[in-house]
RNA sequence: GGGGAGAUUCCAGAGCGGCCAAAUGGGCCAGACUGUAAAUCUGGUGGCUCACGCCUUCGCAGGUUCGAAUCCUGCUCUCCCCA
């Protein structure tokens, strides 16, 4: 492994990692000097990670590229609670199910961004010390270091304060302040990092090290990620942007990546690649359509971090074809099989079936405005029947839109011409 | 514990016995323009139907009425004020 640049901080900062620091000048000597334990805590009350979490994870990756060590925290115990920082409502309490499930999932996904080789990186499982708390104990030791008053003037609460906020999740800060205390005393871990959100939450849990164990952390938040049309980072029509191929194919992924605002481009290569700065300025330096094969980069870098190379080549090359004309290689791209004996098959149905329309009066919508293309066709007849003489080699290509594309393909000694 | 306000289609928010699948705005979808961008303009936006139309929707369950999102009763939930 390399060893830690000097200046670490700094170039996280320049990277546009960093929000707030609680102390940045002992922070950035931590980090320059050997080896640092850092910690990012993750509530597992989603199914996967999604976009909103990759700058997290890009954090942790740079840590431990420059030689520190990552500390994943799954929050099996907070994630039963519910954080109400900066929220408007009571999240939804997952079963305990849902919660071992979400939490062996999220443990595979962070194996495919860091080394765990060793102890080069460890995850930890915060129900492992939470869950046997006792409440009366606790709240003589933990609970006296807190005041109320502080933590009702915090700016998370504020608006929860407007609309409520129960007891329950008043207490999240407490466990996640103790996290960092049971880190530092188990793991030597002196920084906590989150999302901007969880300023408060650090804070108190630097507070209580100090206190506690009378030893100084530090604090660190990522900035919330938002692209420039005002909107929460990782979001799309269809819902969050997941890492996970199930539930978001490398194809929609990288898709989502070219189809990024001009005006994020800059700012998401230096936040979701390893670009050096120079590469990405070589890429965005000029700016207007040139920008296009900026995008192209970052989807391709980004694919490839989450999905790997081979997938991340195979969208790009989906990608090219569909868009470029020239159809070469599709094999990326969205497909719906359908069986040679169904066909004569209505377009509507078709299109419905592939996904490309939710009903049939969407999809009667889509073609009435001019929308639908089967091959490089306009469709203007709702009551198309699709036949066999449609398909070439098998293969049919429907498009909705400009940008939709999907692939049908006969299967079952069907009689595909 | 007492008093008040309210729950409407993805969101916000009109509607207050028939003209309501429900105004308006946002979002989203499509078209034009473009660079698979943004901005702008136009159209669309519960389901089924070529269509007449039919079906499901206005917190939940009943009721009054020829007819209810709109009136009545009970229930659930939310917010506000007082304790």
């Amino acid at each position: 492994m390399s060893s830690a640049p000097t200046n670490l901080l700094g170039t996280l900062r320049e990277r546009g990692f960093v929000h707030q620091v609680t102390d940045e000048a002992a922070l950035g000597a931590l980090l320059a000097s050997g080896r640092a334990t850092v910690y990012i805590g993750f509530d597992p009350t989603a199914p996967s990670l999604h976009v909103g979490h990759l700058v997290q994870v890009l954090m942790l990756m740079h840590l431990q590229r420059a030689g520190h060590r990552p500390v994943v925290l799954v929050g099996g115990g907070t994630g039963r609670v519910g954080d109400p920082s900066g929220k408007t409502e009571m999240r939804q309490l997952l079963g305990e199910d849902a919660i071992r499930e979400n939490l062996e999932k999220f443990r595979r996904l962070f194996s495919r961004f860091l080394d765990f080789e060793g102890d080069r990186a460890i995850v930890v499982d915060n129900a492992d010390w939470l869950l046997q708390l006792r409440y009366v104990e606790f709240l003589r030791h933990v609970g006296r270091h807190f005041s109320v008053n502080q933590m009702l003037t915090a700016e998370a609460y504020k608006l929860r304060l407007e609309t409520g906020l129960t007891f329950l999740e008043f207490n999240y800060q407490l466990l996640q302040a103790y996290d960092f205390h049971v880190l530092h005393e188990r793991y030597g871990c002196r920084v906590q990092m989150g999302g901007s959100d969880q300023w408060g939450n650090i804070c108190a849990g630097v507070d209580l090290v100090r206190r506690m164990d009378g030893a100084e952390v530090y604090g660190l938040t990522i900035p919330l990620i938002t692209t420039s049309d005002g909107k929460k980072m990782g979001k799309s029509e269809k819902g969050a942007v997941w890492i996970d191929a199930e539930l978001y194919s490398p194809y929609d992924f990288f898709q989502y990546w070219v189809n990024v605002d001009d005006r994020d481009v800059e700012r998401f290569l230096k936040l979701f690649t390893f670009l050096s700065l120079e590469e990405i300025r070589a890429l965005t330096q000029e700016g207007g359509a040139a920008l296009r094969a900026a995008k192209k980069r970052l989807a391709l870098e980004v694919t490839a971090l989450v999905h790997g190379r081979e997938e991340a080549e195979k969208a790009e090359r989906a990608a090219a074809a569909l868009f470029s004309g020239s159809g070469a290689d599709l094999e990326g791209a969205p497909v719906t099989e359908l069986r040679s004996s169904e066909l004569p098959i209505g377009i509507l149905d078709l299109l419905v079936r592939t996904g490309l329309a939710s009903s049939k009066g969407d999809a009667r919508r889509l073609i009435q405005q001019g929308g639908a293309h089967l091959g490089d066709q306009r469709i203007d007849a709702i009551d198309l029947a699709v036949d066999a003489s449609r398909f070439q080699a098998g293969e049919l290509l429907l498009r909705a839109g400009k940008r939709k594309f999907h692939r049908v393909k006969l299967i079952d000694g069907g009689a595909a011409r």
